[in-house]
This record gives structure tokens, C-alpha cells and sequence, in this order.
DNA sequence: GTTGAGCGTT
């Protein structure tokens, strides 16, 4: 009971690993697990969410103990509707390290790090996926749904996007953790209100939205005069900024 | 509140 989410996988020793897709953003680990488990025994369930966001990417991963019962629920669930929506099982490609795996079974080592996972540190793994794996991939959320006609100039407009990512305030839904343990099932059954959408991180002080104002007409040179500082916060001690909140981040499904 | 190709966890 040390590791649930907070540590790498516990065993996949001789377990078989089946990919779930086409699941639905919704559907959790608790809800896959009545359902596979009823084919085989299922080790533990893993579903992948977002860093950012936190939700779940629609895939999830079974695993299994015996590979004739992942290929039973692979024939079995694969073509389900689980939650309003399909979902296809298949065996899993790539273990959790890009290992090579064969009927969701590893069979072959590290084939990237192979002679190189030595010098390199278990923590600077995850650093490298991160930028690789979660930043590449644009989410399809933002693609169809912003006409990208609009971008069909150049990278013209691309730069002007510098602007600070905005952060969704919300960064765990209240949805329980993407993991599952098979000992760790609790009769409870799983809350999803009472998680106070304190929502509303409008500052007072509006900002202007527009990074680049039509003041084309002023002269940049013309702040000779006693014009004030554009940083105004730092300009009346008096008026000091209120945006020193209370930092608190209690996780409340941390010890949960 | 939205989305939908794919391969994973402190």
C-alpha cells in the first residue's frame, strides 16, 4: 500500500497489458474493471490522463495475469459499448518504457535506452516524455473546433501567441485517480459533486487583452514627458495588488 | 459543458 498512483507500475513480472480505446472521457478505471474482470483476472487497470488538464486522454490500459484471458476479453469486449460509445481492446504495442512487447507480454528489453538506460537516471525519463509525448500532440480538441483557415498565412500570426498558456483552474475535476486496484475496491461509492467549483480567477485589475493596441499613432520616444511607468503596481506603493491569494494547494485525493 | 488519433503511471 505504498504505491497507487504515486509510484511506477507494481508488477508486470507476467502480465499480459491490453489496450482499451474509443473509450469515452468519462469512463474510469471502475467502470472497466466489472467488465474485463469478468473474463479474466485483471491485475490492475491504468488510465492515462493529462498533466494539465487531468483528463483522461479516452484509452485505458488493462492488464491482465494470463494471456488467455486478456485474448478472451480481447474477442469479448472489443466492439462493446461501454458508456454510449464502443470501445476496441486490443493488446498493447509498447509497454510503459517502449519496451517491445507481444501480446501485451514484454518480451524484449529497453530497444531505445538499450546500453544507455545506465547512465541515464529512472527521473530523467519522465522529463523527456513529457515534452515529447504530452506537448507534441495538440489535443484534438483545438482542431477542428477553431477554423484553422484563418492560419493559413504564415507563421505570422504564430508569434504573436506568446502570451502566458492559460492554465484551466480546475485541475482535477474531483474525478477519482485513473487507477485501479482490484484490493483497493471500496464500497464507496464515487462522489462527484462537493468538489467547489470555486471558479472565477478574474483578477479585479483587467489587463488589456489586446497585446497589441492601435496607439501605432504615438511615438514610442514621446514617453520623454513625466508620463507615468506602464507598470502601474510598482508605481503607488500605496496601492499595493491583492493578487497574493492564499497558495492553497491541498490535495484532497492525495491521501484519499 | 466541448474533442476522438492513439500506446501507460512518482
Amino acid at each position: 500500500m505504498s504505491h497507487f498512483g504515486r509510484s511506477g507500475p507494481p508488477d508486470i513480472r507476467d502480465t499480459y497489458s491490453l489496450l482499451v480505446l474509443n473509450i469515452t472521457f468519462r469512463t474510469s478505471a471502475d467502470d472497466l474493471f466489472p467488465l474485463f474482470d469478468k473474463y479474466g483476472k485483471v491485475v490492475d487497470i491504468f488510465i492515462p490522463r493529462d498533466r494539465r488538464t487531468g483528463d483522461s486522454r479516452g484509452f485505458a490500459f488493462v492488464r491482465y495475469k494470463y494471456a488467455d484471458e486478456a485474448q478472451k476479453a480481447v474477442d469479448k469486449l472489443d466492439g462493446r459499448n461501454v458508456d454510449g460509445r464502443d470501445i476496441m481492446v486490443q493488446f498493447a504495442k509498447y509497454g510503459p518504457n517502449a519496451e517491445k512487447i507481444h501480446k501485451g507480454r514484454i518480451i524484449e528489453k529497453n530497444p531505445k535506452t538499450r546500453g544507455r538506460s545506465r547512465s541515464r537516471s529512472p527521473y530523467s525519463r519522465y522529463r523527456d516524455d513529457y515534452r515529447d509525448r504530452d506537448y507534441r500532440r495538440s489535443r484534438s480538441r483545438s482542431r477542428d473546433r477553431y477554423g484553422r483557415g484563418r492560419y493559413r498565412g504564415r507563421e505570422r500570426d504564430s508569434y504573436h501567441r506568446s502570451r502566458s498558456r492559460s492554465l484551466s483552474p480546475d485541475y482535477y475535476r474531483g474525478r477519482g485517480r485513473s487507477r485501479y486496484k482490484v484490493e483497493r475496491r471500496r464500497s464507496r461509492s464515487r462522489s462527484y459533486d462537493s468538489a467547489s467549483p470555486q471558479r472565477g480567477p478574474s483578477p479585479r485589475r483587467s489587463s488589456s487583452p489586446r497585446m497589441t493596441p492601435p496607439s501605432r499613432g504615438h511615438s514610442p520616444d514621446r514617453r520623454k514627458h513625466d508620463e507615468r511607468s506602464p507598470t502601474p503596481a510598482s508605481d503607488s506603493p500605496r496601492a499595493r495588488p491583492v493578487d497574493s491569494r492564499s497558495p492553497s494547494l491541498h490535495n484532497s485525493d492525495a491521501d484519499d
